[in-house]
DNA sequence: CTAGACTCTTGATAAATATCAAGTCATAAC
DNA sequence: GTTATGACTTGATATTTATCAAGAGTCTAG
């Protein structure tokens, strides 16, 4: 294991916890990869081959449906994505791109089965890893049920605001036209959407946040 | 535990593979009531002192915010609600009301944890749950951001006469206010829905569905 | 520098959805 | 029976959101 990326990850929540043979296990079939923009990783319905970890650049979780296509999240290192697909080998119900230039470990499924089964540490760090994605799933989709457009933008500002520490000024995450899809409305709509919370102290420019 | 209802959900798959003594110091400090109808069982926000599964009526989740309310989903009997706030030690994310005279077993949520630390067979099946759960909830969202009021309501019905079996004529498990508040939509929609969807060969008296 | 590609914005319009106000129908209460 | 009550429906209208079309600004390749 002469891999520092692994090394990396063993401190994460997930993995810190377990016993140093079953991460050995986990870690032995494990491939570290080097995506360009744009590649798409996973594709929905696929069987779930890889748990994904993303160490380095952005990915994007998105679904399509009818020649529509929406994002669902995106994902900064260090974490795991479709780790609910891994365990119940199951097919992915999201896809997946590269947004930046990123590096990813892909760690079979097999494996982290096997592994899960093997060591109840690793068992439990699922567990709670799991509750809190299913947390954030229900919470954003109380968010898409009970505001309206213009409050989700306002309800992710505030957030991303938190996130980033308060400051004078902020930057988005993500270009706007994901963002719209990921608050779920359209490119256009969110354009208009912040000129609205203009009117209460929010100014924009480019990716720059002023609150 | 000459409790017959406890000795009923041992089956379940949450609770099948765990040792003996573990379900039995879980089910120790267990509670089971009767609640009648209309109840409010769990406010959104407060501590998640108990694991709740229902045994026998109609229990639903929803959740509020700004004067709005919207059902998240119904749960009909075996099995468990809000386990991820339990696990997580967490508040609850939605409110819980029984919607008819239901029967109801409480788990403390401290014994759950303790267990769950303690019986590793216990937590891989909290894994798969959980699992479950939460691809249920990134299915719902996928739904509402990608589909319209119409071709959601098209995919309930086309699940619900699945579960059901396929049969001639299905009935709703749900009233009507509630279901258009599960699929994201006001009721006079849901009604305009419908009727939308006659077109389509669907026929609707009450609760009763024809296909 | 310039052309092209791209993101983002804006305006006009259309479509979807919500709201408001009656009205129907069934059921339960008296 | 009659009267209430509640669930559901319907129509008219308002609001929200999407779509379409065009333009402004930015970045990059050549």
């Amino acid at each position: 294991m002469a891999r520092p990326e692994i090394e990396e990850i063993r401190e994460l929540p997930l993995f810190a916890d377990m016993r140093d043979e079953s991460f050995e296990a986990l870690t032995r079939g494990a491939y570290v990869q080097n995506f360009p923009p744009l590649i798409e990783l996973i594709r929905e319905g696929d069987p779930a081959d890889f748990l994904h970890i993303i160490i380095e650049g952005n990915v994007e979780l998105f679904a399509e449906w009818n020649n529509r296509e929406t994002t669902m999240a995106t994902v900064r290192p260090i974490s795991t994505f479709i780790l609910a697909a891994t365990i119940k080998d199951g097919p992915y119900l999201m896809s997946a791109r590269t947004l930046e230039k990123s590096r990813i470990i892909l760690l079979p499924s097999l494996d982290v089965r096997t592994v899960f089964e093997n060591d109840a540490k690793f068992a439990q760090a699922i567990v709670l890893e799991l509750a809190q994605c299913y947390r954030g799933v229900v919470k954003s989709s109380k968010n898409l049920k009970l505001r309206t457009s213009v409050e989700r933008l306002a309800n992710y500002l505030i957030r991303q605001h938190g996130y980033q520490g308060h400051p004078e000024v902020f930057q988005l995450q993500v270009d706007k036209k994901r963002l719209a899809a990921l608050l779920g409305m359209t490119q256009e709509n969110l354009s208009r959407a912040f000129k609205t919370l203009g009117n209460y102290g929010v100014a924009v420019d480019g990716a720059q946040i002023h609150i």
